[in-house]
DNA sequence: TAGAGAAATAGACTTTGTCTAAATGTCTGC
DNA sequence: GCAGACATTTAGACAAAGTCTATTTCTCTA
């Protein structure tokens, strides 16, 4: 279940001389949220990275966080996953899968893309390419102890 | 393509009694939504929904749209499609289906269920039960015209 | 038709995210 | 090593979606 292809970042590799490989400065701030971010395969809110890089006093701004995000999202070294309509989720794990999300706990949990696989892909609508697919599978908690 | 079973609620019979039917009492401002929203199946936002019925003189303030479109949800009349991080859309068509979403453009299409089954479904986790699945296509203006 | 509860309202408020102008940092050529 | 050019960061103002609250208005039943 690690074994990623793609230019993935790795946190035990030299994350300044990662980022320079795609084409990214590695400022302070860039490489403090890569090595959160990239810490493991997760899914962090923009809000929630804010609060982890500057935990031990001030090392980026909030204008930063987004513009990196951003970056990281164009250049592929991220996901920005949409299933809740206040915030987007940054997901660190870029290869290709899906996810649970649990509407009760806020929780995300990953899929790996075999097991959900789509035999007949729909034809696109004309004069379109396609951007990727997403497959969100809505849960709850279970009914046996709380009834809805 | 316009066989529809569950309790749908159709622009051409009575909306009020339709509305009591599942429950909701009919008031002025619950019927002038329903009747734009089920004018036929169509992709809308709570903005859109709100400059529509206010189109000719006020009728419903933001709260009221806020609530009503919460309201119908709830009561399975419209579902919410989350593929926009700013803004929710609100399906009128509550049969089974998927969307293509066009990042360029903004809009929504349908997708028939039966185009896209997923033949495996993947095991929920630990007490949890399914609350739906959402299949989303991200399309894009095709490169022919413009090039990325 | 009165009275009780449900629904609607204006507008303040919250949160996520964007923008701007100024300050700081990075990197290249010399 | 340093100047200059350009990239990046920053604080804080701003924008937009959505929520909340206290009050008013409506709906429905008796």
């Amino acid at each position: 279940m690690n074994d990623h292809k793609h230019s993935m970042i790795v946190a035990d590799r030299d994350i300044a001389e990662q980022l320079r490989e795609v084409g990214i400065t590695p400022t302070q701030q860039r490489v403090q949220i890569a090595e959160i971010l990239f810490a493991q395969p997760q899914h962090m809110s923009a809000d929630q990275i804010l609060a982890v890089v500057n935990s031990n006093g001030p090392i980026a701004s909030k204008a930063t966080i987004y513009n990196t995000l951003g970056l990281f999202a164009r250049k592929g070294l991220v996901r920005e996953v949409i299933v809740d309509p206040s915030k987007v989720f940054y997901d660190s794990n870029t290869s290709e899968h899906h996810h649970f999300y649990n509407v009760d706990s806020g929780e995300l949990t990953d899929i790996d893309a075999r097991d959900v696989m789509i035999p007949n892909l729909p034809e696109l609508p004309a004069n379109t390419q396609a951007a990727g697919v997403d497959i969100i599978f809505r849960i709850r908690e279970s009914s046996d102890t709380e009834q809805a």
